[in-house]
DNA sequence: CGGTTACCTGAACATTTGATCATATATTTA
DNA sequence: TAAATATATGATCAAATGTTCAGGTAACCG
């Protein structure tokens, strides 16, 4: 990303070839305050992991405190399997962690955002 | 779902069946605290309309300011076709909105919801 | 009115996703 | 150590998703 001088940054002419524009200054002020790449990704990651009804479903139950995967998957009445695997996404994004107790695993939120930003949303849906 | 009298709710049953527990006060006690169906469904949609990078960055930029389709075009660097397809699924959950000014249709944000939840997430990131 | 601009929409297609099944691993118990 | 329990993992496949393309509609201008 090394700026050769006279050249306009790389940005300007993104916007200018090919695709129409009718406020550049608007558009300019929205890309300049745009998040870094590796944010905005992590957090639609995020959200795209609480998009999916049984893995919300998932988050919301262990704010009320820690289960295993086959309460868990009485929980949602699905096989441990499937449990499994959507709990693997979730811990694989840091929103989820494991505490073996025997041949139990438990798991718990590992993310206070995510918490609090579930929170808010209930907050708002009651609202 | 008529509930013949002595047999058990169906919640029990749908525990008991086919569904080893570990936990059942737990499980029991996750499933009392839980919202409406529709609710959650409602939640999960919004989760996973902002799961997108290419919708999460319209949302994050409509927190500027409204902007018209062919700007947020432009901003994301893809057709117009494109932002749309995209704009028409935020708009079918009510998360935008749109205006129209002679040919532009201007999107802006409408669920101030999501416009905290959005802030709440950036002030994370930051933190 | 006809042409142009700005945007929408439906269909088609490639990609991604989530559930399932079979198998593998880790822990306890006998 | 062998068997049983609790969970993880890999492969497979149907369903959902996002983009593109090829028309459409609404507003402005001559």
């Amino acid at each position: 990303m090394t700026a050769l001088a006279p050249t306009p940054p790389q940005d300007e002419l993104d916007l200018l070839c090919s695709v129409r524009v009718v406020h550049l200054d608007r558009v300019r002020e929205a890309k300049q305050n745009e998040i870094e790449v590796r944010e905005l990704d992590r957090l639609a990651a995020v959200f795209k992991a609480l998009g999916d009804p049984s893995r919300l479903r998932l988050m919301l139950a262990l704010r009320g405190g820690e289960m295993c995967v086959c309460d868990l998957a009485a929980f949602l009445g699905v096989s441990e399997s499937a449990v499994s695997h959507q709990l693997r996404r979730l811990r694989d994004l840091g929103l989820v962690r494991n505490r073996r107790a025997g041949q139990c695993l438990y798991y718990s939120l590992d993310d206070h955002h995510v918490d609090e930003i579930l929170g808010l949303s209930l907050d708002h849906l009651r609202e």
